[in-house]
This record gives structure tokens, C-alpha cells and sequence, in this order.
RNA sequence: GGCGGUGUAGCUCAGUUGGUCAGAGCACGCGGCUCAUAUCCGCGGAGUCGACAGUUCGAAUCUGUCCACCGCCA
């Protein structure tokens, strides 16, 4: 069977779940129940990355440890991924006993190779940012985004060899044209190592910093935080068991916003070379949301948080909107404005109005009992038909490519189709003439199909939506029943339940 | 300073390898229908496709220079 392991970054608990996070979280939830509705097994991995300075000094500010405080951000995670209805399959922590000693094995594995070694450092190190400054990057001698002087600091600490696999990395780049997608990314990374790789320091001091693994090879240090963090995505797999991850390592697909390229693009792939493990098999990179506010920050008060838009809104109207909006790879705006415009317009007029009138025609005709079809079909049918069967081969290249709002373009497509068959077959009129009550059962039959498929191909991106148009079909609840061919979805006499509004238009003041 | 990206109708954006590529949705105007969530369908206006030059029979699409904004690196 084939398998396809997908990941979202860890997300690091020093803030709540966000728009951002929402976004990867989404798509990565998206193609998972793609794959999966497509007969794939999927691995489906989130989880939060928990150690390092700034969780150490947020818990201190709040009065309370750092293993206490990961535990309350990361389970505030987990309970908004599980109200949201995202179907992972692993939610891993790096706090976990077992990711931490598979770090530790794999820190001591390199180290016994000769990649990781005891060097010396000094240079401006700023607590806020975790990181050392050239002089170069301080502004008036202070870190630009603290605006605080950083020390100097000299200590010896552990490296690791990366700079050595700089040539192996970009043959596997070369040789692999979609490795790093979209384009724009590969040729990023691909730019930052045209200049020699320098060795990455993988540790601190614990006179410095405690909240870390420790290094197996010296008790006085612990492990930096992206070395510790991007061994999740191996370690989770291990933990699940040595076949699980022979079977789904080599698909692994991680998906990640561009401000972590660099280690992913490059720590990364390294780190896995160091370790002797293959090489992922994409990287994955989407942009940022704008918001029309400015930057979106605590103090401005502009947040988005994924529960608050689920209860303003309902949690398929709010994928549908990230979906729709964002082109990946590429930044897009966020506002309400939008998100408002996009459920009145695709999701109340078109798509609810649609299944709407479709359900109150054969319930007021037919007192929902669904008419049989005759052998021989007129083109209007058949060109209905085939539009569908046109969008499901269209989302699907868009898929491979990612381009979710492409894809849902496509069904939207033949969504307004079926708008036209209705107005052009005007099953309204001609049930007026009692010799026509026959062809107005076949129209609504076929129109009742186009809800049926729309149930099947909405389903990854609004499953709550697909559900409840299954629901209302009463059909079961189970694949086959959303997989029948075209015509075959409905035995005779089956009934059907009324109409029922899926999606309320948005009143704005501006239309009061 | 180096590398890369973006710049297409009022707004948000599609435009694979150069030749129905000048488009979609929203917004706006007019008309039609009435099954439907004042929804749906049809028609319409608008853009020298950032600027300039070049290659070509022909460029939004290729080349060069420049401008604006953004990102990565220094």
C-alpha cells in the first residue's frame, strides 16, 4: 500500500496556537485526509518543541517551572488541534522520554563518528534572542529587536560538522528538483550555500542553561534547541516502532512557514547525512499571512486564534478561507473583510444556496423521494457529469502541487455549472406541465449527484461540510456510498431529507 | 553590497513550454428567472499586464537597464 508521512513543525510553546501555526496545521490535517480518502496510510505528525532559554524564562515570569509550563502551552495545543478537528495520528512533544533518548542516541552516534567536536566561541550574545551578533548586525551596539546590549561572551562549547556535508547537500538538491518546493525556496537555499557552510554550534552550557537535553558525551552541557527539535520527526516514527519507521521515513513530507527554512533546508538534511539516515523526501514551504492591521502581535491586539474564529465562524469556513486565499509558497492578506466576502459569496450563495435549492425541489416535488434516471441521458447530463469528473482530475494535479486554492477553484467551477443546468433545465417550470414530471425527476437526480460528489471532493477540505451533505442524502457513512459512479448513487425510492442552510449569509454593517 | 522574489482591471489575485493570455472572483451598472440563504442566470464598463530598450513574423510570457516593495545573506 502506498504510505505518505506528513509533518508540521513543532511549535514552539512559548506563544499560543495562532494563525500561523493554524494555516500549517490545516493543510498538513488537508492532505492527510486527502491521501487517506484516496486509500493511502498516512502518518500525520504534530507536536510542540518545548526546551531552551526562552521557556525557561517564561516559566520563571510566570511563577512556575519550565516542565510545568510546556505542560500547560503544549496541552493548550493539543486541545485546540482536537477541537478543530485535526486528524493527527502523533502528537509529539520533546519533552517525551523516548525523543529524548533517541537524541541522545543519536548526539552520542555522531560524536562517535568524529562530527561533533570541542571548540571554543566568543561573540555578542543576546539572552532574548538565544543567539550570538556579529558586530555588524547590532544596531548602536544593541540587538535589534531587543534593543538591549548583548554580552560578550567566550565559552567552549560542542560543534557540529556540518560545514563537511556541504558539497553532499547540494548534489542531493541538484539531483532532486522538487526536494525543496516551492522553486523560490530551493533556490534560496541554494543561494546560502554558494558561501561555505560554517559548523553549527549544538550545545550551551548548563551554567547558562539547564532547560535542555543533556549531551550524553558531557554532563555539563545540554543540547541546542533546533538539534534537539528537528529529531522529532525521526524519533516519533521510531517511537511507533522500527517497521512503522522503515515504512514511512522515506516519504516523510514536512511542511513548514519560510522563517525556518534554513533549518530544515539545511541543518537538517545534514544532520540526517551525519546520522547516517536518508534524506527526507520534500520540504514543503508556504508563506506568511498579512494582516491589514500590521504584523500580527499580542499588542495590537490582532491575533487570530483558531477557536475564536471556529466559534465565530465554524471551523470549515475558516479552512475554506485559508485555503482558498493563500496560494502556497506565496504571502497572503488575512482580514475579517475577506474571510466575510469569501463565506457570503462561495459558501452561502453558491454553495449552500445550491444544495439548498436542489434539496427543496425534490421535497417539494417528490416529496423527497429520489426519481429514476432513463437509460439514454441528453447532452445537458452528460456535459454535467463530465465537468465534475473534469474538476475531480483537475484537483487532483493541484493537489500534487499543492495548490489548494487552485484545486477548490476547480470544484467551484463546477459548482456555478450546476447553477446553470438548473437555470437552463428549469426543472421549476416544467414540473408545471404534468407529461415533463418524469425529466424533472432526472434533472433533480442528477443534481442530487452533484451534492453527492460534492460531499466526496470537499470532503479533505471541509470535513465537517461533506459530513452533513452525506447526512442530508442519507447515505451511510461509508466510502462507497460517496464513490459510486455517476448515476449510481441512489437505489429506487430512496428519500432524502429537506433542505437546510449550511452556511447563514453574513450581515456587514455596510449592507444594513 | 551580493542573491532571490513580487509589481496584471477599483480590490484580491489566475495566467504551464512566447502566438484566442488580456482572464477569474469580489465590487459596480443593466436585464432575466423565481426552485433557492434578497440567492441564481445573462450582459456590460474599465487594465499601454511597474518603466524603458532589445530579440522575434509575434511577448504579460525571453534578454538588458531602471524604479518600487519584500525576503535571504553579508
Amino acid at each position: 500500500m502506498e504510505r505518505v508521512y506528513l509533518t508540521t513543525p513543532l511549535y514552539y510553546v512559548n506563544a499560543e496556537p495562532h494563525l500561523g501555526h493554524t494555516y500549517t496545521t490545516v493543510i498538513v490535517d488537508t492532505l492527510s485526509r486527502y491521501h487517506r480518502n484516496a486509500g493511502r496510510e498516512t502518518f500525520f505528525l504534530t507536536g510542540t518543541d518545548e526546551h531552551g532559554d526562552k521557556i525557561a524564562q517564561a516559566a520563571k515570569e510566570n511563577g512556575t517551572d519550565p516542565k510545568a509550563y510546556a505542560d500547560r502551552i503544549s496541552q493548550l495545543f493539543r486541545s485546540t488541534w482536537d477541537q478543530c478537528g485535526i486528524t493527527y495520528s502523533h502528537f509529539i512533544r520533546t519533552t517525551d522520554a523516548y525523543h529524548v533518548e533517541f537524541v541522545q542516541k543519536v548526539l552520542r552516534d555522531i560524536y562517535d563518528k568524529g562530527d561533533i567536536y570541542f571548540g571554543e566561541y566568543g561573540g555578542f550574545y543576546c539572552y532574548g534572542c538565544e543567539r550570538f551578533y556579529t558586530e555588524k548586525e547590532l544596531v548602536d551596539g544593541q540587538c535589534p529587536d531587543h534593543q538591549k546590549a548583548p554580552d560578550y561572551i567566550s565559552e567552549k562549547n560542542y560543534f557540529f560538522r556540518m560545514g563537511k556535508y556541504q558539497d553532499q547537500l547540494i548534489d542531493a538538491i541538484h539531483s532532486r528538483p522538487d526536494f525543496i518546493r516551492p522553486e523560490r525556496y530551493r533556490a534560496e537555499v541554494l543561494a546560502f550555500l554558494r558561501e561555505p557552510l560554517e559548523d553549527l554550534c549544538i550545545s550551551r552550557p548548563k551554567t547558562r542553561l539547564q532547560w535542555g537535553i543533556p549531551l550524553p558525551f558531557d554532563g555539563n552541557y545540554v543540547t541546542y534547541v533546533w538539534f534537539d527539535a528537528l529529531l522529532n520527526y525521526v524519533s516519533a516514527l521510531n517511537h511507533r516502532g522500527e517497521d512503522i519507521f522503515q515504512a514511512f521515513w522515506p516519504r516523510a513530507n514536512h511542511f513548514i512557514a519560510k522563517d525556518i527554512l534554513k533549518p530544515h533546508g539545511i541543518y537538517w538534511p545534514t544532520m540526517l547525512m551525519a546520522a547516517g539516515l536518508p534524506l527526507y523526501e520534500r520540504l514543503n514551504v508556504h508563506g506568511y499571512w498579512i494582516m491589514d492591521s500590521g504584523k500580527m502581535s499580542k499588542s495590537l491586539g490582532n491575533v487570530i486564534r483558531p477557536l475564536e474564529m471556529k466559534e465565530r465562524f465554524g471551523m470549515d469556513a475558516f479552512r475554506y478561507f485559508l485555503l482558498r486565499e493563500m496560494a502556497f509558497g506565496q504571502d497572503a492578506k488575512f482580514s475579517e473583510e475577506a474571510l466575510v466576502t469569501r463565506i457570503n459569496a462561495d459558501l452561502a450563495n453558491n454553495l449552500g444556496n445550491l444544495v439548498s435549492r436542489v434539496l427543496a425541489m425534490q421535497q417539494k416535488y417528490f416529496a423527497g423521494v429520489v426519481q429514476a434516471l432513463s437509460a439514454s441521458w441528453p447532452a445537458e447530463d452528460c456535459a454535467l457529469r463530465d465537468k465534475f469528473a473534469q474538476a475531480e482530475g483537475e484537483l487532483n494535479g493541484f493537489i500534487a502541487e499543492l495548490q489548494f486554492h487552485r484545486a477548490l477553484e476547480a470544484i467551484w467551477s463546477a459548482l456555478d455549472h450546476a447553477n446553470r443546468y438548473i437555470v437552463q433545465t428549469a426543472p421549476f417550470t416544467m414540473i408545471k406541465e404534468p407529461a415533463k414530471q418524469s425529466r424533472v425527476g432526472e434533472i433533480l437526480h442528477h443534481l442530487l449527484e452533484v451534492v453527492r460528489t460534492l460531499a466526496r471532493l470537499l470532503a479533505p477540505f471541509m470535513p465537517d461540510t461533506a459530513n452533513e451533505l452525506r447526512a442530508l442524502l442519507a447515505l451511510p457513512d461509508d466510502k462507497t456510498a460517496l464513490h459510486a459512479p455517476w448515476g449510481q448513487g441512489f437505489q429506487p425510492g430512496h428519500q432524502i431529507d429537506g433542505p437546510k442552510v449550511l452556511f447563514p449569509r453574513i450581515e456587514t454593517d455596510a449592507k444594513k
